[in-house]
DNA sequence: CGATAGTCGTTAAAGATTTCACATACTTGG
DNA sequence: CCAAGTATGTGAAATCTTTAACGACTATCG
């Protein structure tokens, strides 16, 4: 739709959500306006970078006065087209995967897990957190049209399903296993690694001592 | 320990897991040899990113030959003190945290849940994936020296829980809340926030068209 | 044993991101 | 309506990360 904004860097473009959902909360509030100090000392990122990160957008706040939080959090709900559900097909409804069915993405969110899938038997013909698992057998034909995949079956099976969603269509991948999966360099895959996630942490806490320098969540 | 090498880069350190998961497969593979090239594609990260990383730690390799697998893992192995274990703790048995007790974090690993908290009196005192459940308010006593948390409580709850934490003398958490909390700055934070990475992924898709450029994951 | 192909480690360049610091312009209280 | 205070938006610098390119060295094959 908007051809003009591509070049918002990416560490930008991640942190939209996090400054969306905060301005959420704001709202809540009853907050009428915010700073970028305010804000940063809520999302723990650091204010001129807040600034310049809004000043991609144009300018959205007000010299001595900051940001208006209703404008500001109607301006990103058009950025980040909050008002469009982004629906969402989730393989594998095991540990995790029925964890992600019992929580309520749609909170303050525009995607909704709207179909699952199970090789399971017993899973199949279940509802989850109000979701239908369907048979993996079927991914094709009861995709419909879904774009975004969460995958969180076992690693070995990760490639098989990927090449699967490629196939029917899927543009976004979200993949929770260990593997890493290959797909044509026009579909998007994020990994998130949740082993890897809890290595790293013990890593940096052995081999980074915190303290004076180095700060990065302070009181 | 060893204090000489501090000056590896954050992101090269992210990297090291991911890097010794890959090369236990390929040892339990029977694959004695590999070079950056190679192992390259299977962790979808360029193969000069790759060397680069590597020659932090010194010359790994050898001129023309590659790494010597078995060589390679067992610095990596001393390197992520995996012949250690990490004792970690768990607070908020719920969707989340059920699933991640009843994964084995020590598969390649050297994390160990040990021991879970939750409020819900009918949680307490069960056993998810063979750890105990006790009560929240025994947090402090039943600690026990353990140094790293995972967190997957109610976001409301987050910050209260932290500073049990911190007081109790953690000094790292993984965060599964959306609440940015706040800590000493000898205490690391790490963010793990499933909803923004769905939805990032989802602007993203919208926004950053993937092709000839852009390439991420190809086949 | 020499030629060829392969691969590392590294220098240097490019690219991305963060941070500083301040001119500018708005707000507010008197 | 002015003066003091506040907070933006951004040029420039600093920092961090990735990528390209290649000299040096190894393995291997004929
Ligand atoms: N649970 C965790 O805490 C955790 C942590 C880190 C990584 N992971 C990764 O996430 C993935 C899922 O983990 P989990 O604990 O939920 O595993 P799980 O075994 O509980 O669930 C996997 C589900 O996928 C289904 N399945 C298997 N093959 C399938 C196929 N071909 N098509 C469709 N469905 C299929 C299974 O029936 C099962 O329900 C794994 O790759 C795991 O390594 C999980
Ligand atoms: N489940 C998901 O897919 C998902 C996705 C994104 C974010 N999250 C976040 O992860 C966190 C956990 O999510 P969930 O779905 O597992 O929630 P949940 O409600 O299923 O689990 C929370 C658990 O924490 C316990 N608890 C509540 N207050 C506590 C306290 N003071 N001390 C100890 N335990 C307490 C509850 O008894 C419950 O067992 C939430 O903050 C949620 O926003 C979850």
């Amino acid at each position: 739709m908007d051809i003009e904004q591509t070049k918002i860097p990416q560490a930008t473009a991640k942190r939209l959500p996090l400054y969306y959902r905060f301005l959420n909360n704001l709202h809540t509030q009853g907050k009428l306006r915010v700073s970028s100090k305010e804000l940063s000392e809520a999302v723990k990122v650091d204010s001129a970078t807040i600034r310049r990160d809004f000043s991609y957008f144009g300018a959205l706040g007000k010299k001595g006065y900051g940001y208006n939080v209703e404008y500001l959090l109607s301006f990103f709900r058009k950025t980040l087209d909050q008002d469009e559900t982004t629906r969402v097909a989730l393989i594998g409804v095991g540990n995790l995967g029925t964890a992600f069915l019992n929580y309520n993405f749609m909170k303050n969110n525009n995607t909704k897990i709207e179909i699952a899938f199970d090789a399971n038997e017993e899973r199949v013909g279940t509802e989850v957190g109000g979701v239908d698992v369907e048979h993996i057998d079927h991914l094709e034909e009861k995709l419909g049209g879904i774009s975004v995949a969460i995958l969180t079956v076992p690693s070995s099976a990760a490639q098989g399903i990927a090449d699967r969603l490629v196939k029917a269509g899927i543009s976004g991948i979200l993949n929770f296993t260990p593997a890493r999966i290959s797909v044509p360099s026009d579909v998007r895959v994020h990994h998130i690694d949740l082993a890897i996630e809890l290595q790293a942490l013990v890593y940096f806490l052995k081999h980074y001592p915190l303290d004076e320098e180095n700060i990065e969540e302070e009181e």
